[in-house]
DNA sequence: GGCGTACTGTTATACCATAACATTTCCCGC
DNA sequence: GCGGGAAATGTTATGGTATAACAGTACGCC
């Protein structure tokens, strides 16, 4: 075959990378890695390493975080806007991502708080706490499904 | 046998829920559901259930708490202060507990701070999100383990 | 062309959590 | 005391999540 499908310099994602990074953003939602797998068997994925792996390195990039009281992943909300186009990507790895779960419909909302931050950081800091990574996951009822008693559209059915 | 160990009103934990209970202020870090199982073999616990079961009931106490980011659980550090003698203990339900988690020797740190409560429930009523529950985990190095190059002794030996 | 590194593929296995069902415990009202 | 009912227990089987270990392949670079 033709060198066809690469622009030099082993482009920024591979080939499972952008398989996988493809299925968050279509599924505009969390999901689990086998979920993943399974939309992608019919392009040929055959194991869970190997969606495992393009999590770890999309994750890496902070293109896609792990919600960690889901056992599940999403597409960052951000990745269009700061990490496509960046030449410095690494700029945005600290923007403490947070996630507001409804309960109800599944829907997954990624925020970034400055006074969420701020308290984490103050803490860290009386702490003497050398801060890695902040979970910051919300789980309750979003404004449609809190609103009207009965809520929107279910998540299961 | 006797009626020898109950108080009247099927005391509050049974007899699993102390032992597990047990096992988790005595190891004073987090722990995994199999690890309590195997602390526990010896008392006679022989399945993962039993544990689980237990420790659904200690959380919904308010005893125990999950940590999401290492699927583990700890004691709650106010234990002593609300819980036991407190014959309200649904009042410190919403004392919205964080948690800074060592990533060197595994100390888990519980904590709660107002200036990041106030800030999540500005962001959660500004979203018209009705907040269930707060998950805040912070991985990185605790001041033993930070400060000096080296650290304090590590978990993985 | 050949080297090094990253990515891929595959099998097997470990770890985390719950379903389903049978049994026992023990509080309560009588 | 004694049954009824609710909660807790015990056991087997199974499903969901994640990684170890090893072999092979693709690609950038010199």
């Amino acid at each position: 075959m033709t060198a066809s499908t690469h622009t030099g310099a082993r482009s920024r994602l591979s080939k499972n990378d952008r398989a996988v990074l493809g299925v968050l953003k279509q599924a505009n939602a969390a999901l689990g890695a086998y979920d993943i797998l399974d939309s992608l068997r019919p392009a040929g994925m055959r194991a869970p390493l190997q969606v495992y792996r393009a999590l770890n390195r999309l994750m890496a990039a902070g293109l896609v975080h792990r919600i960690e009281s889901l056992n599940a992943f999403v597409a960052c909300a951000q990745g269009s806007k700061a990490h496509h186009a960046d030449p410095h990507p690494h700029l945005v790895d600290h923007c403490t991502a947070a996630f507001a779960i409804c309960n109800d419909c599944g829907h997954v909302d990624e925020f970034t708080d400055p006074s969420i931050d701020t308290g984490v950081r103050a803490w860290a800091d009386r702490s003497a706490f050398t801060v890695d990574h902040v979970t910051l996951e919300i789980r309750g009822l979003c404004a449609d499904c809190s609103g009207r008693p009965g809520g929107a559209k279910r998540l299961s059915q």
